[in-house]
DNA sequence: CACTTTGGTATATTCATTATACCAGATGAC
DNA sequence: GTCATCTGGTATAATGAATATACCAAAGTG
């Protein structure tokens, strides 16, 4: 039985937050202090966690200045790094269990979505729309927007399974495909399939998300 | 950051031996200090989990004589005890999480399951034949079988999906709904999946790992 | 009856984690 | 410029989970 350390869940989560664009590559992380309080643990755990990550070339740590998220961190990162049943994957399948997964349960959205849903869909879409500017942010609002969608399915099993995928897309920074100018392109699709769940159109919804994810595949072979 | 204790990971590890029928209801557990090897645990730690257990109505722990899986222990187990992110799912829910999945990465077996994949799903489907008369190892093989064929569609994020959803399978222990004589009807589903793989045959295996799956469902419900 | 195995219990040790405190260099306000 | 405040770097004592070990008494076994 093995024991899993702090320490390692505090590398899983401040690579997750760079991974997912909260902390983008150059910026200095918060003051360890700051650090300590917002993830829960003493600053002897927090130093043990920010070490690893040094040496695992994600991020530099300067004496006296601080924590700086590296700018090509693309090493690999260890098994006993990555959170348990993490294996390396091609993005191709990803994408493709994301279509398996998220198609069928945007069906089961348009079927079993609350009012509540509707509204939080819609709330999630008018922030991306604010964001469109602010890539970390957007990021962040378009996985959000995709884990509510299958949120809606009322499929607590389904939503497990998507969970776990979503930290394959984490890891391994897909998103940071998107650039400049493709951030309308995203948000017209969202707002697409916003409206697909919202009028009950299962088909068209299911078309424009599969489209949608294709696309992902498509920009991150240029 | 929740800071994981030893304890109820081993809780988790035997409620996971019960649910899948390696431990059946009315069997004493093994010996204390056998358990703690298999386990890699230490005595101290294994008897917090063990008292856990006791206390949640899952064994009985008699004095001088062992642990005892309780028959009638269909109390809720509390979420902290649950593996991380795991919530209280309906059965259906988990039949339907699984058509969603099993269908379509059945259809990806046939195309990318190697030599290898099919001697391993032979293997267990004699191994399911062998153990028509032993429920635990028909399960347990039941289980593989399924695992082996989202292997076999090579796609490791899939995999990973169904892992988690395996895990609500053990909890729900949805298999003990499988009594006398239904083993028959549940091998002869597997011969045909088997053989649809095998001979490349996509449209029919679906169909039949469809019904399968149904099946279970209309079973938990008499 | 003697020997082994069982769970029950106590204890000292190890080690991750916490909570503190202090240092020295860098930074910012006045 | 100077002083207060920030930063990371470091040391240390206390806490508590987990381990390793030993021994007990009752039950089972030959």
């Amino acid at each position: 039985m093995d024991k899993e350390f702090l320490g390692i869940k505090v590398v899983r989560a401040i690579i997750s937050l760079i991974a997912t664009g909260v902390y983008v590559p150059g910026q200095r992380l918060p003051a360890e202090r700051k650090l300590c309080e917002t993830l829960g643990v003493s600053r002897g755990t927090l130093r043990q966690g920010l070490a690893d990550l040094g040496s695992l070339g994600v991020i530099k740590i300067m004496p006296r200045s601080g924590a700086y998220v590296r700018k090509y961190s693309d090493k690999k990162i260890p098994g006993k790094v990555l959170p348990p049943n993490f294996k390396e994957v091609d993005l191709a399948d990803i994408i493709n269990a994301r279509k398996i997964i998220e198609i069928p349960a945007l069906g089961l959205a348009c079927k079993n979505a609350t009012k509540n849903d509707i509204n939080l869909l819609k709330n999630l879409v008018v922030k991306m729309e604010k964001a469109v500017a602010n890539l970390p942010e957007f990021l962040q609002n378009d996985m959000n927007f995709h884990q509510a969608v299958v949120a809606a399915s009322k499929n607590l099993v389904l939503v497990t399974a998507f969970e776990s995928i979503s930290e394959y897309l984490k890891y391994s920074q897909v998103y940071s495909s998107i650039h400049e100018g493709e951030e309308e392109v995203s948000l017209d699709f969202h707002k697409n399939i916003f409206e697909s769940i919202k009028n009950n159109d299962i088909k068209r919804g299911q078309k424009v998300l599969g489209r949608h994810l294709d696309e992902i595949l498509v920009a991150s072979k240029l």
